[in-house]
DNA sequence: CCGGATCCGTTTCGATACTG
DNA sequence: CAGTATCGAAACGGATCCGG
């Protein structure tokens, strides 16, 4: 790669360095397809979200493993398949993509499951408890259905 | 190809909607120095945050308005100046902003002062329920006294 | 087929300079 | 002070190609 070193400056505060990481569409939305929807494969990610572009999705997905948010796997159960998984730091974000669901629910009214979030904002930590053991066995089960098309 | 919209593909999460107006660097970077540092001006917004440029600035101000996040509005003591405020859909925005905070401040280990996010930690309730109590009384007390530069 | 890599036109970003 | 104007650089994203 031709010129690498450009702009060096940023704030030092933690929460710059996480937006580094975090702050474009694409990443959070992966984590969360990870997360919550039980995605698994280059292919699922690539058909959810509706459309984002094969080479942004393998760019995000390298960035994600480099910053030790996921991993790549081969399925154990399918070998020739690759599965990204969230590692602890990942699902250390599970806390804060509980909240922005829970803000685009309320503030964008988009056909999302009320009352699934309702039940959610009064329990944050059962949530989050949930999340955190369905990854620590492995479970692969979905934690929302399925959002409005 | 002519003929269909252009990018008219969205996946109709609430997430992903949040995501078209937070999804970039600066945008939670403005509402955290709003918020918690208590930033209110052009001018010290640009000089926070280690040098956004003048018109980045100024369109993701503009964004934040149109989403409702922020209003813009003439100083009370000082009427040459323009204040900008978060509204009630920013300030529910704190839990979020926590969240992302605690994380940040698990994992990336930057200097910041780690006492006062375990205390977040344990009482996040209290922490935005104060963010809340400020907000609502014109308080523009810094929550936060000033991140390592 | 799956998981990308490459090419390439378009969009957005961002540093600097400038302005009401 | 609070922004525009400009313009090169980077990122995006669609299509296509490719190794296993």
């Amino acid at each position: 790669m031709p010129g690498k070193a450009k702009s060096e400056r940023r704030s030092g505060c933690p929460v710059s360095i996480s937006l580094e990481i975090l702050g474009d569409r694409w990443s959070l939305l992966i984590i969360r397809d990870l997360m919550v929807r039980g995605l698994r494969t280059f292919k699922e990610l690539q058909q959810s979200d509706e459309g984002i572009a094969s080479n942004i999705l393998a760019n995000r997905l390298r960035r994600l493993e480099a910053a030790d948010i996921i991993v790549a796997a081969v399925d154990e159960t399918d070998r020739r398949k690759i599965s990204y998984r969230l590692t602890d730091r990942g699902i250390d974000l599970a806390p804060l993509l509980l909240e922005l669901l829970i803000w685009g629910a309320r503030h964008e009214k988009t056909a999302a499951p009320g009352d699934l979030i309702a039940r959610m904002e009064k329990d944050r930590k059962g949530v989050v408890a949930e999340v955190r053991r369905r990854w620590s066995e492995h479970d692969a089960t979905p934690f929302l259905p399925r959002f409005a098309k």
